[in-house]
DNA sequence: CTTGTTGCCTGTCTGC
DNA sequence: TGCAGACAGGCAACAA
């Protein structure tokens, strides 16, 4: 499932395919994965700019904007060539120049919205995880405000966003903190470790192109190389690479 | 405000 | 081999 390091791989492959390209318009095979909040036509605007906060995607058009969800089994594959296989295929984003984006997703979990400013989707997310503004106080002092186990606090999109499942594992595995520890019960060293844990983690996953576990794959329908890397997440019964103790799933 | 619960979806896996 | 049911999981909507 895409987090943040899988998003911005898709956000840095499609600043090199798609910036500048001008929509011819959108084909929506399934209704529910286009969300259209806006009235201004989409037809005719080019893509000015690729960006990304937390796990959501945003291509701001010449008068507006559209914002990419994922979820699970979502993808954003380019294509130039019209052989392609349709099954779950969801929406097209056609080019003038005949190549086309295409909105693949199994799961139908997830969304293209299309809005007037892509604030109007974002405005609810909280910071995104690598912002270098997010430094190691202001991390500390937004886990300290929270009463949830850490776990969920790192699963929180409204407090720090981007992180899912296997980076929140992941990180604070390597911190050594258990995930039902309560946020604001954890000391400041172990705070410390793990702000710097999750950024070291996360800028790796980025650059291995992400970690692929099902679904998830790149721009050009390429899986990442992370997951290859993984001390935790989906290791249950296998040894702990600390203490060789055999790994247990809670929730 | 916070925290918990449910529904959205379909492919894959498990047990009979 | 077939089939029902569990499971996976990010987030919106809703309830408390």
């Amino acid at each position: 499932m895409p987090e943040l390091p899988e998003v911005e791989t898709v956000a840095r492959e499609l600043r090199v395919l798609i910036l500048g390209k001008t929509i011819q318009d959108i084909e929506v095979v399934w209704y529910k994965s286009f969300d259209n909040q806006s009235s201004i036509p989409i037809s005719g605007q080019v893509i000015k700019k690729v960006g990304r906060k937390g796990k959501y995607l945003s291509l701001q058009l010449t008068r507006s904007a559209l914002v990419i969800h994922l979820r699970m089994t979502g993808q954003l594959l380019y294509s130039t060539h019209f052989d392609y296989d349709n099954t779950h295929i969801r929406a097209k984003i056609r080019f003038n120049d005949t190549t086309e984006l295409l909105f693949k997703d199994t799961r139908k979990f997830g969304r293209i919205y299309h809005v007037n400013d892509a604030g109007d989707i974002l405005y609810k997310i909280g910071m995104d995880a690598i912002d270098p503004t997010l430094d190691v106080d202001l991390f500390k002092s937004l886990v300290k405000k929270s009463s949830v186990n850490i776990k969920s606090f790192l699963l929180a999109q409204n407090k720090i966003a981007g992180v899912g499942n296997i980076y929140a594992d992941e990180s604070l595995h390597r911190a050594g903190i258990h995930p039902a520890s309560l946020s604001n019960k954890i000391p400041d060293v172990k705070l410390r470790n793990l702000h710097t844990h999750l950024l070291d983690i996360l800028h790796t996953a980025i650059e291995n192109m992400g970690s692929t576990i099902s679904d998830y794959r790149d721009s050009y329908g390429n899986v990442g190389n992370n997951q290859r890397f993984f001390r935790v997440y989906q290791r249950t019964g296998e040894a702990c690479l600390n203490c060789s103790m055999p790994i247990s799933k809670v929730r």
